[in-house]
DNA sequence: ATTGGAGTTTTTGAATACAATTATGGTTAA
DNA sequence: TTAACCATAATTGTATTCAAAAACTCCAAT
């Protein structure tokens, strides 16, 4: 899974296209298509997507192919409650280990960083893509000192997931600020040394994630995505161009 | 992923021999080999192969194809880690649920035959094969009752790794006891709305089998699995006739 | 206008064919 | 005996081919 080869090639192709909301949840994903996109031939493309199934990214059936999953709200609050235990314990054991004096340097200075966007009253889109890439890397670069790489690779299954759906829920100003605020206290609790600590910090912090999803929905009208009541009973995010590509399937 | 076909039945019958042990750690996957086994070509073999290595059952590596997932010893307790704060969350979820009246008679005929077990003085390899099927079921009723489908999957993600270690670290008498003994407390605390304390009796339940699991192996000397130093400088637990298998990858 | 159905097209599932890399085995030379 | 090397065999990675199932189209009938 390290070394390249077109299966590889394709895998990333794919999943980075899934994760950044470019294949919307529903979305029919082609053998023959993706063949065409990637450049090679079906099978590569098959192994792809028989992996990012086993991941949770695609659902499968037979004799239909496989769809980029959907999930429910009640779906996506399930995953962040189990993201909150799993980055907590991740955050526990990366401070009973201890802080390197140049990781405590990152984390700070991706802190101020992301308070430089903060402060910014008017922030552009691109700046609020920023500020979740360098929020993405503060936990990553936390997590990946724990020392235990079975829950980091737990944590990237769980954490992966929701990703596509950071398209649907763009921070408000003041959720930045939240979260911002969150990160100073891990950070904070980390460096004196309350491992147990920054862990229910860690934890209020993505339970607020959770729960700033949940509610703020309802109230950016102009957002592309919509609720929308499925076959299963089940509130759906799904945009709706591609809602309609569900039952029809024709788009190029 | 449900319904059958020439990928799945690759799947589970690969899957099965994996977690039996029938394929050991570090064992060479032939694609033809497996091929031939369940009668069908390399391609659904393939597919297999592929979701399997995206469960981390199996590794690949370029032009070399798959193999079994070698796990350390330190990698077992860092599995069982995970697996502790994510079962004791299932279990507190579980609990704050409320056991139905017809899961408290199933879990309570369950280690009343585990109890039976225990009991025997000499019990044979099949009774205590027996013990352990039990003893998966419990902690599975339990689980499956706590309304968060994605804590499930990581659940079998991470519970299903270490089964073939089952075979390696065969459960003496006492630890059957010990073992009997938590599910009991386990089961009590849930029926009296303990779901807080039924969640820690749990993790210390895991806790105390990565334990065992550490210790004993240096005293079971006529064991199949020894301590090997490899490349890496961990210490691996393979059988001996496949260690050698490892290196020179001969045998039907 | 909508429903139903036959025929065509597209797509998936699987097998096979081929290329490229790796393992194997034997021979030779030090 | 051991090490190195070349030739051969076996295995993996990819492409192509074929069969079967599903989806789409179009036409007719209610």
């Amino acid at each position: 899974m390290e070394d390249n080869s077109l299966a590889q090639i394709a895998y990333e192709h794919i999943k980075v296209r899934i994760c950044d909301g470019q294949f919307p949840m529903g979305h029919k994903m082609s053998e023959t298509q993706l063949a065409r996109d990637t450049q090679v031939s079906r099978t590569p493309v098959r192994i792809a997507l028989a992996r990012l199934e086993a991941e949770g990214f695609l659902t499968w059936e037979a004799n239909r192919g496989y769809r980029v999953t959907v999930f429910s709200i009640e779906d996506v609050r399930a995953i962040y409650g189990v993201r909150a235990i799993l980055e907590a314990e991740a955050v526990r054991l990366s401070g009973r280990r201890g802080l390197s004096a140049v990781l405590v340097r990152e984390l700070t200075e991706l802190t101020r960083q992301m308070e430089e966007i903060v402060y910014i009253p008017d922030h552009s889109a691109e700046q609020r893509a920023w500020f979740l890439k360098m929020n993405h890397r503060f936990h990553r670069q936390i997590y990946d000192n724990c020392g235990n790489e079975f829950l980091l690779r737990q944590i990237a299954s769980t954490a992966d997931l929701p990703l596509a759906l950071r398209n649907f829920f763009s921070f408000s100003a003041e959720q930045l600020t939240e979260s911002h605020a969150a990160h100073v206290n891990i950070l904070a609790a980390l460096t004196s040394g309350e491992a147990d600590r920054a862990a229910g910090l860690m934890r209020e912090h993505i339970w607020a994630a959770r729960d700033r999803m949940s509610v703020k929905k309802t109230k950016r009208a102009g957002s592309q995505a919509r609720r929308v009541p499925m076959s299963r009973g089940k509130r759906i995010l799904v945009p709706a161009k591609e809602r309609a590509g569900i039952r029809k399937e024709s788009e190029g």
